[in-house]
RNA sequence: GGGCAGAUAGCUCAGGUGGUCCAGAGCGCUUGCCUUACAAGCAAGAGGUCGGGAGUUCGACUCUCCCUCUGCCCACCA
């Protein structure tokens, strides 16, 4: 028992400030991988450095953080790697705003210094990342923090291009990419977000060649027009049929093009005939390369028309979509127009609509990668959680499509191929091997790719490329790879599914033959009250720092994942005004709970001592034995919890436990125990409650990890460097859960209940102690009840007494608990009237409850084919009621007559 | 168009493998309390035909199917 003063309230800023860095001083979070212990180990989902964490990472964070730690103290070596992702276009296009606002952009700037704002940036918000993650208390092992784009990283990416270059698995190839005219540079088709929109479709007249008619072409992109190649019709498509072959005029063009037949063409949609525009659509580049059609662009880089739109060249690609109708308005070339809602593509990061571009680009074969992934989840080897995201996973995978790794961006892992003047091209290391692999001389010029790499190139390689794999280009096998990989856990959002965690199982199966994890956690998404994602733009997307500064971080911690079940969305309310969360209270009162009844204990063990003699069996009394019954099956239900994942529900557990049994009843009944003990006694009933209490701060200290350790100082006197931080898990004694014992405590705990129902009606003052009359049941219960008067007196409170004689307490409020009655005096004139009602509700409720349970029971089938202990219990269930029954109809007969008689006298 | 998840008290949500609380918590609300730690608290209370409809079963909030609504993901056809 530490000596000092025992404050009077929490305070968490500087708790958490003073543990942490202890914690950081004793190094407790450095894994060792040579220690010899279990591995545990959590690849944490590295943060893009593009600005402040949010809520979502708070969860994610705070989840990683519980389960480390609990394996911590359950003697695991735990290793938890943290790092930062360099997020290539989410960053450049931050820095590309940051520019913006300085009347810059990058190309005044030239690649280098750009990239050196860029790293700039870095420092700045990679630097508040890991403050926000140290506000909340993580244990990860900062020595092992990696960045994308470190060196090591970037050593390891280079080397896993190059060797999937050479197996053909990296290709370099013309195809219709997502563009990004605002950002100059190809998008991966999970960086496109599709929204409904509502255009113009176009009727086009495509007249023939021979003046003989036309063909109508629906369109809501006319401004493509001048890179038609060809009018494609469906080959069973009557209407059209003899078209075929022929050809027609593209409008506002001189060029002909001629009609052919294809399957893809759905002869239901628009006019059932389709321009071909090969370089502008993916559908018209595939029937382009069927039919040998040649590649037509009209549009530049920019989203601007070019030379081959004649007197339209130089327009912007919508101003122009507006001119070219208009004018084919003009010629009167269009037919109809009408409008047409149909998706279009925006691109993630940039928000303008994605222009389908051919160009040259770096693709990944992914058939090959995704077939073992795929597998691994399947055949269980990685389970998912909650299970169902197996099925959006497998057919992720089976339709899965190569993969568009090259960006024309700055930022971001180089490609390490080489050009020479004529064209030829491989990857290589450095310029020498590339000479030396296309056979060149030293004196002929190379050209490195301008462009780099997606990011989730590198973040594919995350369990390899913490782990130290290919850290200098060279090295495979390493300390950490053969003790933490596979790792344990991953914990990331669903939304991340394609993006990372397949990319990961892929790469990881790939290079190292082994899966990345074992389970992987998906997070449930944060949402506000309006159902709205958290956004910075929305405003709805508070700073967790001054929320954290404002209710602590063990409430920040504790309230996240109490209000976040497993794959289910979660509703915060937001105060955008105050950017405040106030359902936070929820976690700040618990810890403050916990606190006070920390503080209470601490002032009793002051009063009257702790003795060291272990209290014998039949000393404990039954609240005592009660409790630790509870404690025993809630440590039990809450590792069967975190076990499968269900972290709320280890939160509600211990929220459970620690207000209601352990303070609410635990706590009152230690209170008149004290009394009535000898200080002897006493002082051994606080030994007990102490112990009890420091294992409930085991139990909680991976959710809250600061309030728990500064407890765990102020009420022990502790060694040097002992942390609660490190100390072993919560246990228990098997034989400490006692059936028994619950279910006699729980009887006492319903008659208090009912006594102080009664006493409520009454409104009586707290001091006033009115005798409280039980009539105990016939079923073997009578001794408990007997034994523990004292206890009821105290939490009622009342004077309690058995009687079997109640007819002198005519006068008396009743209720009945499990067929025992217990009635409360009351004065002669009371108003009877409410009580009766109430009397005869209760009997009225009893009455269908013992219906129903006797139809049961005269039910042929239910007794053939309900279990015996169902059964079983029906029967108990008639007799309780038949029992309650009788009693409370005695009773309302008795104040019926009362009643009737005051009114006769 | 395909798939997934959800619909329980005014609000936010709990309720593994159907009968053990005849539906629970927190917040909000009503009433009474500064009762030997805690008013960020204590005690009592009001409030729900568990989205709708069928079915399986001796028995369904809990399983199956259909419907309605909500959210998300994937695919995108001019």
């Amino acid at each position: 028992m530490s000596g000092e003063r025992f404050p009077t309230a929490y305070t968490p800023n500087q708790a958490e400030r003073r543990w942490y860095a202890e914690w950081l001083r004793y190094d407790l979070f450095r894994a060792d991988p040579n220690s010899g212990r279990p591995p545990y180990s959590i690849l944490m989902p590295p943060p893009n450095v593009t600005g402040m964490l949010h809520f979502g990472h708070v969860l994610n964070i705070t989840l990683q953080d519980i389960y480390i730690r609990w394996h911590r103290m359950l003697g695991y070596e735990v290793c938890w790697f943290p790092g930062l992702d360099h997020a290539g276009i989410a960053t450049q296009v931050k820095v590309e705003q940051q520019l913006a606002a300085e009347g810059l952009t990058r190309q005044q700037l030239g690649r280098e210094r750009f990239v050196e704002r860029v790293w700039q940036w870095k420092e700045r918000y990679g630097g508040i990342i890991l403050e926000q993650m140290r506000a909340l208390g993580i244990s990860c092992d900062w020595s092992r923090t990696l960045f994308t784009m470190d060196e090591s990283a970037s050593n390891a990416v280079r080397e896993v291009f190059i060797r999937l270059y050479d197996e053909g698995l990296i290709y370099r190839g013309k195809r219709i990419i997502n563009w990004s005219p605002r950002l100059q540079s190809a998008l991966s088709d999970e960086e496109v977000v599709y929204r409904s929109v509502t255009e113009e479709l176009l009727v086009l007249r495509y007249e023939l060649e021979d003046g003989s008619g036309h063909i109508p072409v629906a369109t809501v992109r006319p401004e493509t027009i001048f890179a038609d190649v060809a009018v494609a019709i469906h080959p069973e498509d009557e209407r059209y049929k003899t078209y075929v072959g022929r050809r027609v005029r593209v409008p506002l063009t001189d060029r002909f093009v001629p009609v052919i037949e294809d399957e893809a063409v759905d002869p239901t949609f628009g006019t059932g005939a389709l321009k071909v525009t090969p370089a502008h659509d993916p559908l018209d580049f595939e029937i382009g390369q069927r039919h040998g059609l040649p590649l037509l662009v009209c549009l530049t880089p920019e989203g601007v028309l070019n030379e081959l739109a004649g007197p339209f060249a130089g327009l912007e690609r919508f101003e122009a979509r507006r001119r070219v109708t208009e004018r084919l308005r003009e010629l009167g070339l269009l037919e109809r127009s009408e409008p047409y809602t149909h998706n279009v593509g925006f691109s993630e990061r940039s928000g303008e609509p994605v222009e389908p571009y051919i160009s040259d680009q770096w693709f990944v074969r992914m058939k090959p990668l995704a077939e073992p992934a795929l597998q691994a989840v399947l055949d269980g080897r990685i389970r998912f959680h909650p299970e169902h995201w197996v099925k959006t996973y497998e057919h992720w995978m089976r339709n899965v499509r190569d993969w568009c790794i090259s960006r024309q961006l700055w930022w971001g892992h180089r490609i390490p191929v080489y050009y020479t003047p004529d064209g030829r091209y491989t990857a290589a290391r450095s310029p020498e091997e590339a000479r030396q692999r296309l056979g060149l001389s030293p004196d002929v010029p190379l050209e490195q790719d301008p462009d780099v790499l997606d990011t989730w190139f590198s973040s594919w390689l995350w369990p390899l490329t913490t782990m130290r794999w290919l850290a200098d280009g060279k090295t495979e096998e390493t300390t950490d790879l053969k003790v933490f990989l596979p790792t344990n856990l991953l914990v990331t959002a669903p939304e991340i599914i394609f993006f990372w965690v397949a990319r990961m199982i892929m790469a990881t199966l790939k290079f190292r033959g082994t899966i990345p994890f074992r389970d992987v956690y998906f997070t449930s998404v944060i949402r506000d009250s309006y159902g709205r994602k958290l956004s910075k733009s929305l405003g709805n997307s508070p700073d967790p720092l001054p929320i954290i500064a404002k209710y602590g971080a063990d409430a920040v911690r504790f309230t996240m994942i109490y209000l976040a079940p497993l794959g289910q969305d979660v509703r915060m309310k937001i105060d955008e005004r105050a950017q405040d969360i106030p359902s936070m209270e929820i976690g700040r009162n618990f810890a403050n709970k916990l606190w006070n009844a920390g503080r209470f204990l601490w002032l009793k063990c002051q009063q009257y001592g702790l003795s060291d003699a272990a209290l014998l069996e039949s000393e404990l009394a039954l609240p005592e034995r009660w409790i630790r019954s509870r404690f025993a099956a809630t440590l039990q239900a809450t590792e069967s919890a975190l076990r499968e994942y269900r972290v709320h529900e280890y939160a509600r557990l211990l929220y459970d436990f620690v207000w209601s049994d352990f303070c609410d009843w635990y706590i009152e009944a230690l209170k008149v125990l004290l009394q009535r003990s000898t200080p002897q006694e006493a002082a051994c009933r606080c030994r007990f409650a102490l112990d009890l209490y420091e294992g409930i701060l085991r139990l909680l200290h991976p959710v809250t990890p600061f309030v728990t350790e500064e407890l765990w100082h102020l009420l022990w006197e502790r060694r040097e460097g002992e942390f609660l931080c490190t100390a072993a898990a919560a246990s228990a004694p098997r034989e400490w859960y006692s059936a028994e014992t619950e279910e006699a405590f729980s009887l006492l705990q319903a008659l208090v209940e009912e006594a102080r129902r009664l006493r409520a009606i009454l409104g009586l003052p707290p001091q006033e102690r009115p005798p409280l009359f039980i009539r105990p049941a016939d079923d073997g219960t009578s001794a408990i009840v007997r034994e523990h008067l004292w206890l009821l007196d105290a939490l009622v409170p009342c004077q309690a007494q058995v009687g079997t004689d109640h007819s002198t307490l005519d006068k008396a409020l009743s209720g009945v608990v499990r067929g025992i009655e217990l009635l409360l005096p009351i004065s002669a004139d009371y108003d009877l009237s409410a009580e009766l009602e109430r009397l005869h509700r209760e009997i009225a409720r009893l009455e269908r409850l013992l219906e129903e349970n006797r139809a049961k029971l005269h039910n042929e089938a239910f007794l053939q084919r309900a279990p015996q202990h169902v059964i079983e219990r029906e029967r108990e269930k008639e007799q309780s009621f038949l029992q309650s029954l009788s009693r409370l109809r005695e009773r309302l007969q008795l104040l019926e007559s009362l009643t009737s008689g005051g009114r006769d006298a």
